[in-house]
DNA sequence: AATGAATGAGTGTTCATTCAT
DNA sequence: TATGAATGAACACTCATTCAT
């Protein structure tokens, strides 16, 4: 039997080895940022030769462009995920599942390659703008219009009194996150899940008492 | 006679050329990053020779630390200068202080410069863990140290309600950075003073909705 | 059945095949000089793929050698095709025949194709001497053999004085091509059609001077 | 005593070093080529580290042209300087004084530096057409310019028949470098002094059978 | 016989850093 | 102390060449 007939696809091992360069790229731009990082080092990581990469993605540029929009993307659809649970509950608790949705977006946020991901995208921003398009727009604004989504729901049912849906999630994002930026240094260092939870709680109590109806 | 005894200092002229040094490498560090910063621009730029750089500054690598501790400093003393703002007011108008509080806050957060130090050190941190303990702890952690003073007294004079100071002010300032954040793609665009009075008014509201107390 | 049967030769699909190669080669070769062709242009310019070239031709090397060969074939032939005119003219206007087989000479030799030839040979020839004799060989030297022998008729006919006709042969060759050299600036310019003309009057003025019997 | 003080200039060692680089160059790239010629080998042969001939001369592109010009004007200078001695001669023997100065001039021409450099300039001048300004600009023009002088000051002395000078000038080159070209293989292989003695004299012949006044 | 994919070797170029002045 | 000059190490990128299909 010949090698890697895994899938059906006529030539899945090329897809397979672009996935394995994007991959490896993504590992060793977040160890050592984009110009500390050498083609050499993330070739010898996806266990290719070097021109392999270049075949590939032609330039060190774009193979950076390729692999942050490819984590951009694996860890978007992981935060929406997260925010497709947030229905309007049938029943009172409210808080509870706001605390569910709020903690699981938070252990998404916290995740190391989110976390490298927003520090490449800061770090290399000035000198390809065009990250900001790829991955704040696939990510952090469809998040948070997702999530207005919700908010809006809410409010028509009652749950949250009337409010601009986007505003009430870019608040009810910025009090998770940001809290929780300052305590992990940045994405350094690893939040336990009772300081998540913690923060959470307070985000959560924060944001009812500011948006729950007054009736 | 030796050169340059403009001042009383005993070597003044060194100290100038030091900051000047200093001050061209933050520029060109914000300008280009660390790794494509090259030491010869940024003597050009303080206009001395490249070997006076390391004259001053033995490294590469410590230069890049004390100019972004130069520059933290400054920026920190700003903030604490607006928070020191923020006293008891004797009439009953808490919202339009901290709308002004954070306002200006927020103008210190979205200078150039503060942009340019938060990105640097969120770039370069993986391999200069240590810029956090300059950086942060000399930065946002005394900021919210700061900011949490205040609270206390506010809460203490019954102008909010009894809750963890800290908490407070994490979230406050929360409310204010994060929604800025997106809206000027991560300090690369510039928020019109409109923007930052609305996402002020925003936050402080919610804000005051969560924390006046509920006699 | 095999593909392409047009002709009636056994494998007339790779001869053309063969050709197509050698012809880009030239193109590609002319255009960029040996170093800097890469073979892929060379494949992409010939309609195959890489690989072929190497089963049809082994080498970059022997690729180069087999390109020059053929051109410089093509272009003897149009050379001595033009000698071959050269005849003992019955009636007196030798000069006329002279400036006619001079100026078309000139032609052949001022062609695009025998330009970049010559300037192929020149610029490679440290590294490939057997181009020499491979190019000049049946170049140059046939070229002049050629030339030599009508030299010898004209003589023996009595319409030039009795010398060396290998040095007829090459000073013709040379007060033609001489001038001509510079004024084209090494055949990076094109000649006028006048150019030519004034350059082989004076250069069949010349010979015929120096070349017509006394008697 | 410190190391170079052969010269009163205040940095010789500089030039030197220029100069010397500047030489290998020529060296190198005359025996290999310009892409095949790499800057790792010039350098070791300058006896200095690579990034010096950075320092010095840019680029591998402005190292080619310098060191070419740099040629082109040594070799210049001599065909000049032979030049220089065709006056007009108070006795009769105009013909000895052509031949040599016509073999002093072949003897230029057919140096191997000369050689070399021709060589070069026909081969790389398809990417650097600035080359010819460089080289031929001050080489062949001003070469048949100089001689074409002293051809019109040979014709005014009744020495030579009333012709343009110009053509003159360039046909007796002609009739000199052409037939030598063929016979070193395009100056691959030397020619003895006997070759020489009897191109020039054959030129020469051919060239006052021409232009003797035939009063 | 022809190709897409992969590779090892090699090049130009940059830059932090040191030394002699 | 400040500098011009020099260097060693490193890196992005290219290309001729081969193998499996």
């Amino acid at each position: 039997m010949s090698p890697a007939k895994t899938s059906s696809a006529p030539s899945r091992g090329r897809i397979d080895k672009r996935e394995a360069i994007l991959s490896a790229a993504f590992t060793v731009f977040a160890r050592q940022g984009y110009a500390q990082a050498c083609v050499k080092e993330i070739a010898k990581e996806a266990g290719v030769a070097k021109p392999t990469v270049y075949n590939h993605l032609t330039d060190k540029a774009n193979l950076f462009r390729e692999a942050m929009t490819a984590a951009a993307d694996r860890s978007l659809a992981e935060s929406l995920a997260v925010i497709e649970t947030l229905t309007v509950p049938r029943d009172d608790d409210l808080r509870a599942l706001l605390e569910d949705v709020g903690f699981r977006l938070l252990k998404v946020h916290g995740d190391p390659r989110s976390c490298a991901l927003r520090r490449l995208v800061y770090a290399e921003v000035s000198w390809a703008p065009d990250l900001l398009d790829a991955v704040q727009g696939r990510g952090s604004d469809r998040i948070t219009e997702a999530l207005a989504d919700r908010m809006a729901r809410l409010s028509l049912a009652g749950r949250l009194r009337q409010a601009d849906p986007v505003q009430a999630a870019e608040q009810f994002l910025a009090l998770l996150t940001g809290p929780v930026a300052t305590r992990t240094r940045m994405g350094t260092r690893d939040a336990t899940d009772e300081e998540l939870r913690e923060v959470t709680q307070a985000a959560v109590d924060t944001f009812l008492r500011a948006y729950t109806p007054v009736a």
